[in-house]
DNA sequence: ATAGGGTTAG
């Protein structure tokens, strides 16, 4: 507060003309935008119900700050902006209940829809930003409710209910919505869109079906390939296992960023050339672009896959010492499995109790597959302990096998029929493998 | 002026 009456003094100007909104806008906190807010309400003394776009204005850069400040720093602030857009009228204004919806939205679903239902003028944007919020709280089904009812469309509302699929994990219902669009032919894909399903790609590894025919639709209409999307396309090729076309479009990129080597490195070490990710991490660094966390889940990726114990320990060590990056879950996944598949159980057990992060699922189980390679059934015992105690049945049903698996390995055949018993009981399902190729014309599946 | 996006270990 001092900081800011400091400011103005310095400025010149009046209390009320600073608190205009360019000045919100440039606030440091929410809170202090919420101060200048009320400040310049009090100065305009509003209390007709014609709204002034610029109280509008000054209205949404103060529900700005709010909306992008962590919610416990904006949660109290909310309520008592809302109380005085109310009193003011500022509300029925399309912009401002948008942004106060929005705000709500992050924090709690309930609140967000009672003040939808209460909106009298909902719009588009009104619609997109309760349909993002359903799908964000993981509940599409009430997001695609709202989609079918809503009376007119643009590409965001079909942007939020197909990312709302995807984070539901099911791309083959967003896809599906996709082609819809494309089909209906009102709302033309744009960047954003596009990056949402190529993402969704490379996650299911419907590479042939839509990835390729979204690079096409790109390349055919012109569209330009922006930071984002390039990252993604890399990002698609890369995992699907299309390393040429990845490094086509890497190629094609006017500028690298560090997304772009990114995507290339972990696509490259994902399918083993390991030599080939790590060339390109030192071509990287060799033009000045600095690596982030991600880079290292790739670079470490590839000394796993090539068992390079020492260089992996090194770029392990490097991360934190030459770029002061903290290792997270997926880093110390990377040294589990490379120490572990190197016969190091001990040295991959001790990472493990190192981790300043609470090790999960995947990590002990890539352990535990370790033990069951090397018959090691000292560590096993240690890990299996821990292992069933986090494991979640309807996900991690391979982890019961395994360790049944290790039992019988160990001739412990009571045991092998205890963890069976156990997953009778917890009706644990091991998911079973599958594949698929395709074999339909690509042409026949272009989204034109 | 309001909504939606990229790279991550088994």
């Amino acid at each position: 507060m001092d900081r800011i009456k400091f400011s103005i003094r310095l400025s010149g100007l009046s209390w009320a003309e600073s608190a205009s909104a360019v000045a919100i806008r440039l606030a440091s906190s929410p809170k202090e935008a919420l101060i200048l807010f009320k400040a310049r309400l009090r100065h305009r003394n509003l209390q007709t119900t014609v709204v002034d776009p610029h109280d509008s204005h000054a209205a949404v850069f103060t529900l700005k700050h709010c909306s992008s400040c962590p919610i416990t720093n904006s949660s109290r602030l909310i309520p008592s902006l809302h109380a005085h857009l109310l009193k003011t009228s500022l509300l029925s204004c399309a912009h401002v209940s948008c942004a106060l919806l929005h705000c709500y939205s992050i924090a709690t679903l309930s609140f967000a829809r009672i003040l939808f239902d209460e909106i009298p003028n909902k719009n588009v944007v009104t619609y997109n930003t309760m349909i993002t919020c359903y799908a964000r709280h993981g509940n599409v089904i009430a997001a695609r409710g709202l989609f079918d009812q809503m009376p007119e469309r643009d590409i965001a509302s079909w942007s939020a209910i197909i990312c709302g699929y995807m984070h539901r994990c099911n791309p083959s219902q967003a896809f599906l919505l996709f082609r819809e669009m494309i089909q209906a032919g009102k709302s033309k894909p744009d960047p954003m869109i596009l990056v949402t399903i190529l993402s969704g790609c490379a996650e299911s590894g419907s590479l042939g079906l839509i990835g390729k025919s979204v690079h096409a639709y790109i390349e055919r209409n012109h569209m330009d390939v922006n930071v984002q999307l390039g990252t993604s396309l890399i990002g698609m090729y890369g995992r699907c296992g299309c390393l040429k076309s990845a490094f086509t479009v890497f190629e094609r990129m006017p500028e690298r960023n560090v997304m772009h080597w990114t995507s290339m490195i972990c696509g490259l070490a994902i399918h083993g050339y390991s030599e080939e990710a790590l060339a390109f991490f030192e071509r990287m660094l060799g033009t000045g672009v600095r690596p982030n966390k991600v880079t290292f889940t790739g670079v470490l990726n590839a000394c796993k896959h090539a068992g390079m114990v020492e260089a992996g320990h090194n770029y392990f060590c490097s991360m934190k010492s030459d770029f002061g990056f903290d290792p997270e879950i997926y880093h110390y996944g990377c040294m589990v499995d490379l120490l572990a598949n190197s016969g190091m159980l001990d040295d991959a057990y001790s990472m493990i109790q190192s981790m300043k992060v609470e090790p999960n699922v995947v990590i002990w189980t890539s352990l535990l597959a370790a033990c069951k390679k090397y018959k090691n059934f000292d560590i096993a015992e240690k890990v299996i302990e821990k292992v069933l105690q986090i494991a979640e049945p309807d996900d991690d049903g391979g982890v019961y096998t395994l360790v049944s698996d290790l039992y019988a390995l160990g001739g412990r055949w009571n045991d092998v029929q205890k963890v069976r018993v156990l997953m009778d009981r917890l009706v644990v399902r091991k998911k079973r493998g599958s594949s698929f190729i395709e074999v339909e014309d690509l042409r026949s599946s272009s989204c034109s």
